[in-house]
DNA sequence: ATGCTTTACGGTTCCCGTAATAATT
DNA sequence: AATTATTACGGGAACCGTAAAGCAT
């Protein structure tokens, strides 16, 4: 079986191997930056490797990017159009990595809560499905001794044993200032995500 | 020297080497076709490769991108994240393709042209210089024989030897007609760039 | 049994880095 | 002399195709 769209003339209809991603980048770091020198110094190659990537991505697509006079490159009119959108499209693929990196991270985060026999029954199983309806892939659980006395929770809340301590001082719930504090020092979860829990507790 | 930025631990700071041209074609044949084998199909390679390429894609990413249940592959939230931006990726990388194609095409065409010998010298010189100094890359020609007869150039016009003529019928010039000719059925020049060229001579 | 996906394996190609060359300031 | 871009060349990684195995319908 033959698996090559091979056309006998060169007028191939989209060949979809062109534009490869490591010529992308080097084209942009030499058109962005300061010649193939800057460029292999910002994508952590070697010199020649830029000039292979970009010669390859010439000869690919059959029209030179660079004006190559006095040893200097300068974009040409074909250059100056891909630029245009190989900068477009690198924004896109790097936009994608970020989205899938920062929904990545934040299905694989934990929390991790206690709080006192008395208040944990009545509080927690309706927050934590309020919760998980809106960040299913937040693995929540409870971590710790219940029957523990308050003050070694804290200091446990303190250590990062918890993410999240509900319980009592001086006969007053204070969950409201220790949430804020592990929002702000101990997890990453975004604001948005604990203040619905906050909200579903109150 | 090192050139690789090697990280002890797996955040790395925006590698821009993934996402290859092939993993993200492949990726979206999967999703828009019909699985691995559609996919194989659509990009005329094998489905192990196919289902390497993704495999590559899904373990550099960290994620998995489909749902394999029941043998079938189907895009996971990940997934949709990813082909959103993989497919404006590839549309903004296919339309430099097609705009640098469109205008190679353009730079590699010629115009032939002939005329009366009384008329090119007063008439010609300005119009090319003009003519070039917006389309650098349009090859222009003086084609044929200067003092051939008018009717034997008109005929060589209409078959195709010149793509411009400017001569005298009936001791008037009419090269507007045959300009508007050559415009419509023998060159793919821009109606602009004729244009550009009818004025200089006016 | 048929169809689709995945693994195993061998070969080819591509890419990169070192070293050397050419040309410019 | 120093900087910049390009060739030559050898090693290693990536990709692909054939063949075979798993699993579902």
């Amino acid at each position: 079986m033959k698996y090559r769209k091979s056309n006998a003339n060169n007028t191939c209809d989209y060949e979809g191997t062109l534009l490869k991603i490591n010529q992308i980048n080097a084209f942009i770091a030499i058109a962005e930056g300061n010649g193939v020198a800057g460029a292999a110094q910002k994508l952590y190659v070697s010199q020649p490797a830029i000039t292979k990537s970009i010669s390859n991505l010439e000869s690919e697509l059959g029209v030179a990017l660079f004006d190559r006079s006095k040893h200097r490159l300068k974009l040409n009119k074909y250059g100056e159009i891909l630029l245009r959108r190989a900068k477009a499209a690198k924004a896109e693929l790097k936009g994608a990595l970020e989205e899938i990196t920062l929904m990545k991270d934040r299905s694989q985060q934990s929390i991790k809560f206690n709080g006192s026999p008395a208040l944990i029954p009545r509080l927690i199983p309706k927050a934590i499905n309020l919760f998980k309806l809106n960040h299913p892939d937040v693995h929540v659980e409870l971590a710790g001794l219940l029957d523990d006395n308050p003050a070694n929770k804290i200091q446990a809340l303190i250590k990062g044993e918890y993410d999240l301590l509900i319980t009592v001082i001086d006969e007053k719930v204070v969950f409201r200032n220790l949430c804020h504090f592990s929002i702000i020092n101990k997890i990453g979860v975004t604001h948005d995500s604990i203040f619905r829990l906050q909200q579903s507790i109150s």
